[in-house]
RNA sequence: GCGGGUGUAGCUCAGUGGUAGAGCGCCACGUUGCCAACGUGGCUGUCGUGGGUUCGAGCCCCAUCACCCGCUCCA
């Protein structure tokens, strides 16, 4: 499937629009139409529905480790500017960027290093990107080539120091950026800030700076202990919330798929320490089903778990689950859902101070004055357990969803064309669950009372459903234009309606038609659309 | 951020300096008894935006914005 071809029907069917269209557009930003509002909406109700309201408590889950609870939270979108401090953004958000303009690469300014060399009169800087002894050799080569010198020259070049960071080197005309044949290639450092930053107050100056949230997942953090305190919930339980995040992605691209401002669907789900590589297997296997229910096809979905190094230095585990969209090149796949065992890293953090790790441990980072550089909240989070009398920091297993990812990778799984009698239909095979019309109400033609019959059937139907009336046309251009936005069922009122009360039922994936009772029309919508079991 | 491409009706696109077009869709009326029927009529454009050249610009030039592809980046 072309991706022009989603994204044209996207907009012609009031799917998704660009944001502020009229005015050219603006990059990574992205609304939703009629129609798209209802399948992200349902996305977001399902996931709702399916973790939090619908949870029985009292009933042990299928394949969960124990009874638990969850419950809901809408935290702000704008936080204390030491939430981000403590949770670790601040300081992974702000980075230096330097640009090569001889190889068009860009690189972190404090993770290019370098050492100065002296040879045939002068001194320039030989940079990087590798540390350590590879660093050392790299830079010998280098700096050889950049000479014109023989390997056996090597004493020909006189090392200044060891290697240092960029950081340390205030003129860049002498640098030899890491692939680069000319010196003084590197633009200047400029910062990148990637968390969207905002003034509180009418008469706000910088010094009242604060930032739009890049996760919601903080927001539950900061109030684990209201939650606690105030809901009677016991560990384990999950907090769970559904709200937009917004990141200064640096280069916003395929669709929705990287926007600067998108929806998450977030679970924090609080277990004692012992627990935890249990529940994070329970909840990295149900997430993954979860999608498989709803319509997304095993062979584009997987289930892949992250190497060692390539988890962050808090995680003990993290896997995320990732579709094979049609943007990407074959083989690759893009995620919808991290689900990650943070252990106690984020109570901790807003208990102490912003953590670093220190070998096995985490630590709070201090200043060059041996103080914390992020100071916690110094509020006590832990939880007590009243049965077994301990008192301990619980850990966190993290199910963190892209609301519009899913809703794309739903778009361009649905998305169908077919061949029907020499014709291409062109429809999209939504889930009845998250298809945004469930039931199109048709009658035949317009006399003999089947107008009237139509009508008062869509307004009783109306009361409980998303259905759609159309009169207009043919009866065949009218099922062609609801196949297109995933209409999972066509009822139609004709001749024989008027005669025994029956309808056509016509099925939008097999195009088969059945009759069935006027009256049982209800029924048979409400079980069409039940959750299956999760 | 770099390089390449694109931007004209709701959608797909034609239009190489001289009166803005086609197909589809959409709307109305008639017709129409189950899979994009037919007839008649109708609506639709700051030619992405701003500036320049020219008697005259959709077309040439400059800038800018957005989208696509390839790099780069992605806590």
């Amino acid at each position: 499937m072309e991706m022009e071809k989603l994204v044209s029907l996207c907009k012609r069917r009031g799917f998704l629009f660009q944001s502020s269209e009229i005015y050219g557009g603006l990059n990574g930003f992205w609304d939703y139409g009629p129609l798209g509002v209802e399948l992200k909406r349902n996305i977001k109700e399902a996931w709702w529905r399916d973790m939090v309201s619908g949870h029985n408590e009292l009933v042990l889950a299928e394949e969960a480790p124990s009874l638990f609870h969850m419950v809901g939270l809408d935290s702000s979108i704008i936080m204390h500017p030491q939430v981000w401090k403590c949770s670790g953004h601040y300081d992974l958000f702000h980075d230096f960027m330097v640009d090569c303009k001889e190889s068009k690469k860009r690189y972190r300014h404090d993770q290019i290093r370098g050492r100065w060399v002296t040879s045939r009169g002068a001194e320039i800087f030989v940079a990087t990107q590798v540390g350590g002894e590879e660093g050392d050799k790299e830079t010998e080569q280098r700096a050889l080539k950049y000479f014109n010198l023989r390997s056996k020259q090597a004493e020909e070049l006189a090392w200044n120091g060891p290697l240092v960071s960029l950081t340390t080197v205030a003129d860049f005309s002498k640098v030899l950026a890491p692939e680069a044949k000319t010196l003084g290639t590197l633009t200047a450092p400029r910062e990148f800030n990637l968390m969207f930053k905002t003034i509180v107050g009418a008469l706000g100056g910088e010094e009242d700076a604060a930032f739009l949230r890049p996760e919601t997942a903080q927001g539950i953090f900061v109030n684990f202990k209201n939650v606690v305190d105030s809901s009677r919930v016991k560990i384990p339980f999950g907090i769970a919330q559904v709200g937009k995040s917004f990141r200064n992605e640096i280069t916003p691209r395929n669709f929705t798929f990287r926007s600067r401002e998108f929806e998450q669907m977030e679970i924090e789900f609080f277990c004692h320490p012992a627990d935890s590589p249990k529940w994070y297997q329970y909840w990295r296997d149900r997430r993954f089903r979860w999608y498989l229910q709803l319509g997304l096809a095993s062979s584009r979905l997987r289930l892949r778990d992250h190497d060692k190094d390539e988890l962050s230095h808090y995680s003990c585990g993290t896997a995320d689950i990732e579709y094979a969209f049609p943007f990407l090149p074959p083989g690759e796949f893009g995620e919808l859902e991290g689900i990650a065992h943070r252990g106690d890293f984020d109570l901790r953090s807003h208990m102490e101070g912003k953590l670093v790790r220190q070998g096995e441990q985490l630590v709070v980072e201090s200043d060059e004055h041996g103080k914390p550089r992020h100071r916690g909240s110094g509020k006590d989070l832990k939880y007590f357990n009243d049965q077994t009398r301990e008192r301990f920091i619980p850990h966190v297993i993290e199910p963190s969803a892209g609301a519009d990812r899913g809703t794309l990778a739903f778009l361009c799984e649905a998305y169908q064309e077919e061949q029907v009698e020499g014709e291409t239909r062109l429809v999209m095979k939504f889930h009845p669950r998250i298809a945004p019309v469930k039931a199109a109400i048709f009658p035949l033609v317009n006399r003999d009372g089947m107008p009237e019959k139509a009508q008062a059937l869509y307004g009783e139907l109306k009361k409980e459903f998303a259905v759609f009336f159309d009169d207009g046309g043919a009866i065949g251009r009218r099922y062609r234009r609801q196949d297109e936005i995933g209409t999972p069922v066509g009822i139609t009122i004709d001749g024989q309606t008027l005669q025994d009360s029956t309808v056509t039922w016509r099925d939008r994936d097999t195009l088969q038609q059945k009759r069935l009772p006027i009256s049982q029309v209800k029924e048979e919508l409400r079980a069409f659309l039940a959750p299956a079991q999760s």
